[in-house]
DNA sequence: TTAAAAATAGATAGGTCTATCTATTTTTAA
DNA sequence: TTAAAAATAGATAGACCTATCTATTTTTAA
C-alpha cells in the first residue's frame, strides 16, 4: 500500500513547482495551500512565513542538484569524460521546459538583500566551482591556460550557456560549450 | 536655460531606474507617478498598459547599451584590444552596484511568455555575439578552436561572469574571464 | 483508552495592485 | 486669440496579497 504523502512535503512539493515555474512572487499562498490540497493554518505551522518557505524551496533545490549530478555521472571514472557528463547533466536539467537555473532565477527576482538567499545561491555556485576544479585537476592537460582558470572559465561559460538557453529555447549554446571544451582538453 | 524634461520621458526614466533596481513586478504604477510626479491619467495616455511600460524600457536599454559601447571603445582600432575593452565595459556596468543584465533579469521574472520581450532580450544577446563573431574574424589568431567558436564561447564566459558578478557582489569572475581570453589571443 | 499534537474550514484584517473615470486646469499651436 | 491637446487631482472598481485567528475534527502515541 501507498505511503500517504506528509502535508510538509505536499507544500513544498507543490511551493517547489510553483516557485519555479511561475516565479516566487507570481507564486500566492492561496494558490500553494489550493493545489497541495491542505489548510492554510497547516502551512503556516510547517513554515512560519513565505520567506521561510523560500529557504526550504532553495534548499532542496541545492541538495536534489547535487544528487542528480552523482546519479547521472555514477560509474563515470575518467575525468575528462565526467566533464563532458556535466555539461549533459546541464543540458538534461534544461530540456524539455527551458526554465532556467531556480538560483540565479530567484536572485534576479529579489536580488542579493536577503543575506540567507545571497549565501545559498552563491554557496551552491561556489560548490559547482569547486568540484570542476577538482576535475580539472586531474587530468592530463597541457595547454595555454593552467588548469584552475580553465576550470573556472569553464564553469562560467555553462553558466552563460545555461541563461542562453532559457532565453532562446534551445540548447546550442551548450552544445557549443561541449565541442569547445572537448577541443581544449583532448 | 534648462529645458524642462518631457512628461513621457520622467515616466520612462523613473521606470528604467525601479524596473532595473527593484524589479518589474515590485514595481507598483504608484510608485512610478510619486516619483516621477506625475498625474496616473498622464501615464496610461503614453503607455496604454504597464506592460508597454516594460517593452518602452527594454527598447531604451537595448538602444543605450550599444551606445554606450561605442563611446567605451572608441578611437580602438585592433580587434584584440576592442575584445578586451569589451569585459572592461561590462565590468563598468556592474560597478559599482552589481545588478546584474537587465535582460536576463526580466527573463528570469517574467520568463519567455511575452514574444514582444522573449524577441527583444534573445535578439540584443544575438547582436551582443555577433558584434563578438566579426571582432574574432579580423584576430590574427592560430589556436585550438575555430575563431566562431571561440568568439561564441567568449560571448558565454562574460555572460556567466556577469551572473556571477550579481549573485557574488563582486568581478572576480569577470576580471578571470580577461585573463584567460588574453591567453587564448596573445 | 486517552490526552496531546496536527490538521481542518473559514472568516477577516489591512494592505497591495492595475486600470478606468470624471472634472478641471494648463500648455501648445494655428 | 482661441480651440484642441495635454496634464492634472482624486475617487473608485475589483481583484489580489500575507498573515492571524477561532473553533472543530482527525491523527498520533503512550
Amino acid at each position: 500500500m501507498k505511503e500517504k504523502v506528509k502535508v510538509r512535503d505536499r507544500i513544498l512539493n507543490v511551493a517547489t513547482d510553483l516557485f519555479y515555474h511561475q516565479g516566487f512572487n507570481q507564486t500566492g499562498i492561496n494558490q500553494i495551500i489550493a493545489e497541495a490540497d491542505i489548510a492554510i493554518g497547516s502551512l503556516y505551522n510547517h513554515f512560519p512565513s513565505k520567506n521561510d518557505l523560500l529557504l526550504a524551496y532553495l534548499r532542496k533545490q541545492e541538495e536534489e542538484w547535487f544528487e542528480g549530478l552523482e546519479k547521472f555521472t555514477q560509474g563515470i571514472s575518467h575525468p575528462r569524460e565526467k566533464i563532458l557528463k556535466f555539461i549533459d547533466y546541464r543540458i538534461a536539467q534544461q530540456q524539455p521546459d527551458f526554465y532556467g537555473c531556480p538560483f540565479i532565477k530567484i536572485i534576479a527576482e529579489i536580488g542579493t538583500q536577503d543575506q540567507q538567499v545571497q549565501q545559498l545561491v552563491e554557496g551552491h555556485k561556489n560548490r559547482q566551482r569547486m568540484l570542476l576544479q577538482g576535475l580539472f585537476q586531474q587530468l592530463d592537460y597541457d595547454g595555454p591556460v593552467d588548469r584552475k582558470l580553465l576550470a573556472d572559465n569553464f564553469f562560467l561559460m555553462v553558466e552563460g550557456a545555461t541563461v542562453n538557453a532559457t532565453i532562446s529555447r534551445n540548447i546550442k549554446a551548450l552544445e557549443g560549450v561541449k565541442k569547445f571544451i572537448r577541443k581544449m582538453i583532448s
